[in-house]
DNA sequence: TTTAATTTTTAACATCGTTTAAATCTTGTG
DNA sequence: CACAAGATTTAAACGATGTTAAAAATTAAA
């Protein structure tokens, strides 16, 4: 980007246009990081942005298109947090998985829980379609099952699609219990481990099942 | 209740009041069943109940009275469904447990999932004290796993403890989806059992542990 | 029957998301 | 530099929602 962005030139206005929207995009995310998913008021957004109601309509949209903008960033950041984990150990790699998004979470833990709220509540995470974030999210689980399975540390009794589709749950379901305040990050992070180590478990071999037990009983 | 409850004379006005309450109330099931939670507006619910607004407010009180209504008596039928269940085999007894819900649920689907959403919605299902909804439904889980390790269908290498909480995720995960309109009535049930087995596989004694894998294969 | 209490209703208020039309500002041109 | 054309912001309003105050109607008691 030199100087134009396909037709659009760079001018005062659209400068300033463009500053104005990222204000009022920016002043969203901490208005529902702050306030909450149901304090977001077009109102109050705009009084914040410096501008008054109609510009946001201009310059972003309804309260659906805001909402669409913040989900958009969430989508694109659990995607990067989702690249492929190389390990020896199975429950390292679930591990490290779980890990890399607990510390996502964590730079600005307000702001991804509304944002999971936010979701949450437009269908976002619907198990459907095949290119959905369900869908998206499942494959690469389902994909380390059967990797675990190919070195022996699963024995394949239970298929790698149920397995990883289980794993996916116990993930969920934590994130769930923490976006909606039942407990903390570390306690996210902790039951969302206890829970897949007890599902890896269930069809590890014998060494791998003993080590995975072990790691549960570390989480009391 | 002979002829009055405590200083309230059975009269025509009051006979008409409770009528009218009760109506109010049942039209509002209805009408979050068939059109879901958001679409309960007061003045709907008046006009389909043959009052006014104001008179709901009079008979039962504003928005968060009628639905902590709805949700008082959703949890008495979540109370009877969790009675204990006695069954030689451990399997069976978590089975009977999550099919006498799902067999609750199915006298009126719509409904149930409402109130769920509005249980949710009002914070119904915190993890923080020890007497609410979740402590409630969590210690029989505990209990039945202690029982299994008694009888040695579970070695006890994880405690009965965080078998228990993990159980019920299983069960609460699977009714989330199902209440957020994932999947059906059937499917929740296969997705709690399978959860439900493959947590209890983990630290199942040999044969036991192969029937539960079995068990689990049967829900593709 | 008349009076007092209760219940229902009419009418309004505040707030929300959204839109229309007027006012303001920016830009390119004579 | 001034000015018309276009883009942008704003003031003001609309419809829908939850909620409430005060008047009207109904019922119970004397």
């Amino acid at each position: 980007m030199t100087q134009e962005t396909l037709n659009q030139p760079i001018s005062a206005r659209s400068a300033n246009k463009a500053k104005r929207r990222a204000t009022i995009l920016s002043e969203a995310r901490r208005l529902i990081a702050t306030e909450g998913f149901e304090a977001l008021k077009l109102r109050d957004l705009a009084d914040r942005a410096g501008v008054t109601v109609p510009t946001v309509y201009n310059l972003i949209g309804g309260k659906p298109e805001i909402l669409a903008i913040i989900i958009e960033d969430l989508v694109a950041q659990l995607e990067a947090a989702q690249q492929p984990v190389v390990a020896a150990n199975t429950d390292d790699v679930f591990e490290a998985r779980i890990t890399r998004l607990a510390d996502l979470f964590s730079t600005d833990e307000d702001y991804y829980r509304a944002a999971f709220i936010a979701g949450d509540h437009s269908g976002l995470f619907e198990q459907e379609t095949n290119t959905g974030i369900f869908a998206r999210s499942v494959q690469p689980l389902i994909d380390a099952c059967q990797a675990a399975q190919k070195s022996g540390q699963l024995l394949g009794h239970v298929s790698a699609e149920q397995m990883g589709r289980q794993i996916y749950g116990c993930y969920r379901l934590a994130r769930q219990d923490w976006t909606h305040g039942y407990f903390d990050l570390a306690t996210f992070r902790a039951q969302a481990l206890t829970g897949v180590f007890l599902c890896l478990a269930a069809d590890a071999e014998e060494p791998v099942r003993q080590r995975l037990l072990e790691r549960v009983r570390d989480f009391v």
